[in-house]
DNA sequence: CCGCACACTTAGCAGTTTAGAT
DNA sequence: ATCTAAACTGCTAAGTGTGCGG
């Protein structure tokens, strides 16, 4: 059954008014871009290799530059005081420490105490819910609703057999399986393409789990994956997949048609009397299970959920989901402190799912608010907290000294907390607190730096993590007393663990945990970075993106946030460039005739030849204009070859850092946020003028 | 203390849609 | 009109962190 596709949103309107003259931004001739500083960018070199800069996240940088040159300078000690001095320097400030007072008194007390409640407004229309103005009515942070209602989930679409003339063949020989055993066989044919059917153990996992579903005479006879052609079924497919695609116009506008009734049916739910979306209301489809990296469980079938496997929680008084037909729910529960309206486990590992509200719901919003305002509050307590630790690196206690270390990565990298996992059953895959010696090397001395720590792991979802940083010779010193006798193999902070680090970072701010340093650490480098890298004088809205972006992009690199290279991408690039040199020699051209239509005016002062120069001189700006703006785009395409900004942008950077600089640098905000974004950030974009100060 | 269950946030990728170039 | 890249969305895996029971 097709029937469940995309219901996509409206893409955001792409206002097309760059309008105004801009400066430089960058060399005419083609060359590296420049920042208003002249410092050149970087060049990306070894595809999945590069380093990440040192990503001293208190230290402004002019580029997200990526390569190892510079920060000898800093071997550190003294990086927190220019931190601290740097957020002045620019000396924007507006004295917003009172606003923030405002704005956190209201935030906290708001949701504290006992201010009165509003009426309970319906939500009858379509008319957004501005919750972030309404004063919070509960206290109890652990109750989250007071009535829930939904319709509960969707399921998958049961499977369709294959129709008779498409075979899956064994031996050589078609073979007819039953629909189970079908079922997923499709899963893997659908797949054939894919990196992942290449590996041992994906095709391990599949095959015994593919056999568990098998009837005994299928068992029997299917021994071998490697005897298995799936050819004709994923042809199959694949012909299904053009068919859609060529569908008429009516047919896809009938199928958006019933997706968005979908929606409108089992998107939404009543949550205390308001209308709000649900993120995710489909279940999870049957399918192969993909771990990301090296997992030991790919392949594994995830199996189909059955309403007997689905639990409801909803309120007691409300109109209670029901199951399908000669179907029972596994339980329906009322359980109000919980923001879930659906569970299940997953069968691969075990894991509960949920079906829970949308980003841009009130529950979702307060607490990335919530998670701001703390990020922020530890913007005021960093310098006491950076004092404790560089103390502890030379505490008499082991323990001690590993937490400073610790927390000296965790702040200075912005590297994850570091869980730790069971092994054998996923990735192996490590944060901070569970580095092992084998993740860093020393070097006493490096490419000019002394102190220096190479680290080499694999964090969440498999992604590299490789950089090289000089650090405090007090930490230097310590990491390798932590070494001694030690394997790469063992635990390079054996005495320390995630839940003491965050035991500890609790008792010296309320709220404070590990990941709130990335928060902080990501915001705090987005708002110096827009302050260092906005160009007040250039006002092309183009050239603001580009600061923008790349102020994204040093967080990005900060948190290491990557993503492979889009496909054909030197190609790509080519061709950009091909289409920068065309317009320079469009404009070398154009550039002549406005000579030569001048000389003609000059002799003959007719009203026709003045028209005829003039337009020359049009064409050439309106050229130059064109060209500036590929350079741009060129320049940022490969700046962010292997950078992903979305997670930041969606995760770690307090939304009113970017409004603000919006209202402040007159960049409408559709720009930098699409319609989902804005969405999500609709409190923040409400709340902010160009004063606000993270 | 620990191990584990649970809830919730963060993450990259794939597929689809849209916009822009030719 | 057709092709291509960018933008966007959905999906779901993989983290973090809390709290509980032993």
């Amino acid at each position: 059954m097709e029937g469940v596709s995309s219901h996509n949103g409206i893409a955001s309107p792409s206002h097309n008014k760059e309008h105004k003259k801009r400066k430089y931004v960058l060399g005419p001739d083609g060359k590296p871009l420049k920042g208003p500083d002249g410092h050149r960018i970087r060049v990306k070199q070894e595809p999945r290799e590069q380093e990440i800069s040192s990503g001293d996240a208190h230290h402004t940088k002019k580029h997200p530059k990526v390569k190892t040159e510079k920060r000898h300078s800093d071997v550190d000690s003294t990086h927190r005081n220019k931190s601290v001095k740097k957020e002045k320097h620019g000396e924007k400030r507006k004295h917003s420490e009172s606003e923030n007072g405002v704005k956190d008194k209201k935030k906290k007390t708001d949701r504290g105490d006992a201010s009165p409640t509003k009426k309970v407004k319906k939500e009858e229309t379509q008319e957004k819910w501005k919750w972030w103005e309404e004063a919070g009515q509960d206290k109890d942070n652990t109750i989250k609703w007071k009535f829930l209602e939904h319709k509960g989930p969707v399921f998958a679409p049961p499977y369709e057999p294959l129709p008779d003339h498409v075979h899956f063949k064994y031996d050589g020989k078609v073979m007819r399986l039953q629909p189970e055993a079908e079922e997923v066989m499709t899963f893997y044919a659908k797949m054939l393409e894919h990196d992942y059917t290449t590996k041992e153990d994906f095709n391990r996992n599949f095959f015994g789990d593919w056999r568990k579903v098998m009837t005994a005479e299928e068992k029997a006879h299917i021994k071998d994956l490697g005897k298995c052609n799936f050819v004709a079924v994923a042809d199959y497919f694949k012909m299904k997949s053009e068919e859609r695609k060529a569908r008429s116009k009516e047919e896809k506008q009938m199928e958006k048609k019933n997706n968005e009734a979908l929606i409108e049916e089992y998107g939404f739910c009543d949550w205390d009397h308001h209308k709000e979306k649900i993120g995710n209301f489909k279940l999870e489809p049957p399918g192969l299970f993909r771990g990301r990296g090296n997992h030991p469980k790919m392949g594994k079938l995830k199996k189909r959920l059955n309403p007997e496997d689905v639990i409801i929680n909803c309120s007691k008084n409300s109109q209670i989901p029901k199951p399908p037909s000669g179907h029972k729910w596994k339980e329906v529960r009322h359980d109000n402190t919980v923001t879930w309206l659906v569970s299940w486990t997953e069968n691969v590992q075990g894991q509960n799912k949920y079906i829970m509200l949308n980003p841009n719901s009130r529950v979702k919003g307060e607490k990335d608010w919530q998670k701001y305002e703390t990020a922020r509050n530890l913007k005021s307590k960093v310098g006491k907290i950076r004092e404790n630790y560089m103390r502890d690196l030379k505490s008499t206690e082991m323990m001690v000294r590993q937490r400073a270390v610790a927390l000296y990565f965790i702040d200075k990298l912005a590297l994850r907390a570091g869980n730790e996992k069971e092994d054998g059953e996923s990735a192996d895959t490590v944060g901070c607190c569970s580095l092992r010696c084998e993740h860093i090397k020393l070097h006493k001395h490096l490419d000019d730096k002394d102190f220096v720590v190479e680290f080499d792991f694999l964090g969440k979802d498999s992604i590299r993590y490789y950089n090289k940083v000089p650090v405090l010779k007090q930490v230097f010193k310590n990491l390798s007393l932590f070494m001694e006798d030690k394997e790469g193999g063992d635990d390079l902070f054996d005495r320390l663990n995630t839940s003491t680090l965050n035991k500890y970072l609790n008792s010296l701010m309320d709220g404070l945990t590990a990941k709130v340093f990335r928060t902080y650490n990501a915001s705090i480098t987005l708002q110096n970075q827009l302050l260092e890298l906005t160009d007040p004088e250039d006002e092309n809205v183009a050239s603001r993106l580009l600061s923008y972006n790349r102020a994204n992009r040093a967080v990005a690199i900060l948190c290491n946030h990557q993503r492979a290279a889009p496909k054909n991408f030197s190609e790509q690039m080519g061709r950009m460039n091909d289409k920068i040199r065309k317009k320079q020699d469009e404009i070398q051209d154009a550039k002549q005739q406005v000579k030569s239509a001048k000389s003609d005016y000059k002799h003959m002062k007719t009203e026709g030849k003045r028209k005829l120069y003039e337009n020359k001189k049009k064409r050439v700006a309106r050229l130059q204009e064109q060209l500036i703006k590929l350079e741009v785009q060129a320049t940022d395409k490969e700046e962010n070859k292997e950078i992903a900004l979305g997670t930041s942008k969606l995760n770690y950077l307090d939304p009113r850092i970017t409004v603000a600089w919006c209202k402040k640098y007159e960049v409408p905000v559709e720009k930098v946020y699409n319609k989902t974004q804005r969405d999500k950030f609709a409190w923040a974009i409400a709340m902010v003028d160009e004063t606000y100060e993270f």
